[in-house]
DNA sequence: ATGACTCCTGAGAGGAGA
C-alpha cells in the first residue's frame, strides 16, 4: 500500500483529444505519475462510453461532464482522497458548463477542469460565446470559495505573444486574439488569479499545443493555451509546474501535452482561510 | 509556415479541433 504526503497535492491537466483512443497513455500517465487529481479535457465521449472502470482499475473516481459531440471534461481523484463537493454549473448556468465545466472540492482545494470554446477563426469573426463563456469563467473566480482554488483547462487563449511560436502567423487568430486576451486578463485580476507557469517561468515559452499536422512538435512551433490558474492564497504553496513532454512524444499523443502542478502546505493554506 | 493530422460517428465522408 502507497503512502502519500498529505501536505503535497500533484495535479495534472490535460487535454486528452478524445479519452477512449487516449486510454493506454492515460493509463501510462496514472501509473507513472500517480498524481492526485488529473483535470482533462476533451474528453469527446457520451456519458454511457466513459471508461469508468479501467479508471476504477488504476486507482481513480471520476466525474464527467460529456460534451454533445466534442468536447467533455472530467475530473479524477486518486481512490484514497474524499471528495466533499461537487459543481456541475458555472456562474449559476447549467447549460454553460457541460462539457465545459466541473468543479471538485477534495484534500482542502477547489480544482475547476475547464474547456473554453475554440472560438473565432480568421473565417468565422462571432466571438460571442467564446467571451461570454471567459466572462462566466470570471465570475466563477469570483465567486466565494471556502477553499483555495486552482482552475486548470484548455483555454484557448495564448495570455502574450510569448505564449506563441509566431505571433505574426497566428494574428487575430482564435488563440492570440485582443477581446480573448483581455477576457483572460479580467478573469487574472478580477479572481485574483495568478498565471502558474509564466509566474513560475517567466522566461520559458511553455509551450503545450502542437498542431498534429507537419511536423509542428519537432519544430516546436507551439501554443500555451493549456494553464492553471491559482487564487493568490494558493499561488504561495505552488512549488512546481512543468509541461510532461514525454506524454506528446511517442505513440498516439494528444495534441497536447499534460501540465503539471505540485502544491505544499495545502492543509496549511486551508486553515489560514478559516482563520481569516 | 504547416507540404501529407486525428478524433468522433456510424458504416463513408464530414465536421471539428487549434
Amino acid at each position: 500500500m502507497t503512502t502519500y504526503d498529505e501536505r503535497r497535492l500533484r495535479i495534472v491537466s490535460w487535454n486528452v483529444n478524445g479519452i477512449r483512443a487516449r486510454m493506454p497513455r492515460i493509463a501510462e500517465m496514472l501509473r507513472r505519475e500517480r498524481p492526485d487529481m488529473v483535470c482533462l479535457q476533451e474528453t469527446r465521449c457520451p456519458f454511457r462510453h466513459f471508461p469508468h472502470k479501467r479508471l476504477g482499475e488504476l486507482g481513480y473516481r471520476a466525474q464527467h461532464s460529456p460534451g454533445r459531440r466534442n468536447g467533455g471534461v472530467a475530473i479524477l481523484v486518486r481512490s484514497d482522497h474524499r471528495i466533499t463537493s461537487r459543481c456541475l454549473s458555472l456562474d449559476n448556468q447549467h447549460d454553460l458548463a457541460a462539457g465545459r465545466w466541473l468543479e471538485t472540492t477534495c484534500a482542502g482545494l477547489t480544482l475547476g477542469s475547464v474547456y473554453v470554446p475554440a472560438g473565432p477563426t480568421r473565417q468565422e469573426l462571432d466571438d460571442s460565446g467564446k467571451l461570454a463563456f471567459l466572462e462566466a469563467v470570471a465570475n466563477q473566480a469570483c465567486h466565494d470559495h471556502y477553499h483555495p482554488m486552482l482552475i486548470a483547462g484548455d483555454f484557448n487563449v495564448a495570455p502574450s505573444d510569448r505564449d506563441v511560436y509566431e505571433p505574426t502567423w497566428l494574428e487575430g487568430s482564435y488563440a492570440t486574439a485582443a477581446a480573448e486576451r483581455e477576457d483572460l486578463r479580467h478573469i487574472l485580476n478580477d479572481g485574483e488569479l495568478v498565471d502558474v507557469y509564466r509566474h513560475l517561468h517567466p522566461d520559458d515559452h511553455g509551450y503545450t499545443c502542437w498542431d498534429q499536422r507537419g511536423g509542428h512538435y519537432a519544430r516546436d512551433y507551439g501554443l500555451r493555451i493549456d494553464l492553471a490558474l491559482a487564487s493568490s492564497r494558493l499561488a504561495e504553496h505552488i512549488t512546481r509546474c512543468e509541461v510532461k513532454h514525454a506524454y506528446r512524444q511517442g505513440r498516439r499523443p494528444s495534441n497536447h501535452a499534460p501540465l503539471e502542478i505540485e502544491l505544499e502546505g495545502i492543509r496549511d493554506c486551508a486553515e489560514r482561510a478559516i482563520a481569516a
